[in-house]
This record gives structure tokens, C-alpha cells and sequence, in this order.
DNA sequence: CGACCGATTGACT
DNA sequence: GTCAATCGGTCGG
């Protein structure tokens, strides 16, 4: 009786997850990448890790377009860039630095290879396993959890085994809030969006592609 | 095959 | 502010 009990409150509170932060649907993917890009920010970032729902507002991101210098994709498909040849709505993750790892949102329809950088993200849900998956002290800056590419790859697990996951599926996707908490802002407007060149992007001609939420703490290199 | 370097980060002067 | 870590991708010989 106990069990079953259990049982059914964990099988609410995983439908109240599920349905608190809604999938985009394929569509919404296969736009042009700037306007996905603007519309990704105040989405929600969702990683099932094992039981846990791993849960972070995306608050910056980066435009790579179709036959963009800057972009993996410029010299066509590869092995390590394949990915981005696949259709919108599927994580490209990608090795470097020998020691990092940068999620993608793939935009577009097939063979485009277009996708959009996901740099940080503001912690939602399950902070703590966050913090565990992170190896540094954040306790003198919180925001040295996820305001960074590499820094939420880490923080939500994201590596070579994510690269190609279907954002439409059950392991990860991002959604819009359905329940609005007290931590979780309104959608973004767009008087709230700032655009600056790409960082690390060293064409002096660089187009300004980074979009990011105004005022929130978590955004990478506010100095920018 | 060797040299160079990157959509970064953390430690340190 | 500077700089090392660390390795796979890319390019020239």
C-alpha cells in the first residue's frame, strides 16, 4: 500500500516536470538560426540525469549560420561536425581546448549546418547536482556555476555521448515554462535582448551574433 | 608527419 | 591583467 502510494506521488511529480517545461516542437527549430537564436533565450534547457531533471534558463547564445567562416561547418561535413549537418532540433557537442566541451542547438533543415551556441545558462532546478558535477569552489560567485559554454556543459553533463541527441526526445530538450515560479523571469522582450559580436571570433568584419538576456548575472564576460 | 591553434577555463602576478 | 593545461582538427611539406 505504502509502495503504491509512493509510486504515485513520484509518477506526479515527474509529470508535473515534465509538463512544467513544455518541447518545442521540430518547428520551431527549422527557422532561420538568428530568430532561433533570439528565441532560445528565456527558453529552459532540460537534461534527464539519472532519476533527476537538470534544469537551467538559457540566458546567451551565439549564431553559426550556413557558410559562416567562424562556423565548424564552413569546410562542409566531417566527422567531428556531422552533426551540425543534421536536422534542427539536435545537440551538437563538440571536444576542445583538449579539455572542454560546447553544446550546439541545430537549426535549419538538413544539410545546412547551421546551430546555435548555447554560453550559459541561469540554474532552475536540481542546483545541487550542478554543484557536485562542477569541481570548483562557487561559494564567492554563484554564477561561476553556468555562465559559461564549457561551464554548463559540465554542470548538466553534456559530452562526446550527448553529441547528436534528439532535442525532441526524453533525455534533453528545451521547453517554455508553464507554471511560472518565483525564480523564473517573463518571456524576453525584445527591447531586453543585447547584441555583440561572437567571442573568440577574431574576423575584424565579426557580425554581432551573441545574444544575451540584459541584467542577468549569469551571461559570460559582461566586461563585452 | 609535425606544427599550429582553438566557439575555454582556472590559477596566479 | 597574464598564462598554462591538454588534445583533436586542420593544414603545409
Amino acid at each position: 500500500m505504502i509502495i503504491v502510494v509512493c509510486y504515485l506521488i513520484f509518477h506526479v511529480k515527474v509529470n508535473e516536470m515534465l509538463n512544467s517545461f513544455k518541447r518545442l516542437p521540430r518547428s520551431f527549430y527549422l527557422r532561420p538560426t538568428i530568430t532561433v537564436a533570439k528565441d532560445l533565450l528565456g527558453k529552459f534547457l532540460v537534461r534527464k540525469l539519472g532519476r533527476k531533471y537538470l534544469v537551467g534558463k538559457i540566458v546567451e547564445v551565439e549564431a553559426y549560420l550556413h557558410n559562416d567562416p567562424a562556423s565548424h561547418s564552413f569546410r562542409g561535413k566531417t566527422k567531428r561536425n556531422e552533426v551540425m549537418f543534421s536536422e534542427g532540433g539536435h545537440l551538437y557537442v563538440y571536444f576542445t581546448y583538449g579539455m572542454h566541451f560546447c553544446c550546439n542547438v541545430v537549426t535549419e533543415e538538413e544539410d545546412k549546418g547551421c546551430a546555435v551556441l548555447i554560453r550559459a545558462v541561469e540554474p532552475v532546478e536540481n542546483i545541487e547536482v550542478m554543484q557536485h558535477r562542477r569541481k570548483i569552489d562557487i561559494s564567492k560567485n554563484q554564477f561561476n556555476l553556468t555562465n559559461g559554454p564549457a561551464k554548463l556543459c559540465q554542470a548538466f553533463d553534456l559530452g562526446r555521448e550527448e553529441n547528436g541527441t534528439d532535442l525532441c526526445g526524453e533525455k534533453i530538450w528545451i521547453g517554455d515554462a508553464i507554471r511560472l515560479t518565483s525564480h523564473i523571469s517573463s518571456p524576453i522582450s525584445n527591447r531586453d535582448i543585447i547584441s555583440t559580436p561572437r567571442v573568440g571570433i577574431t574576423n575584424p568584419s565579426e557580425h554581432k551574433w551573441r545574444f544575451y538576456i540584459k541584467g542577468n548575472g549569469w551571461v559570460s564576460r559582461k566586461n563585452n
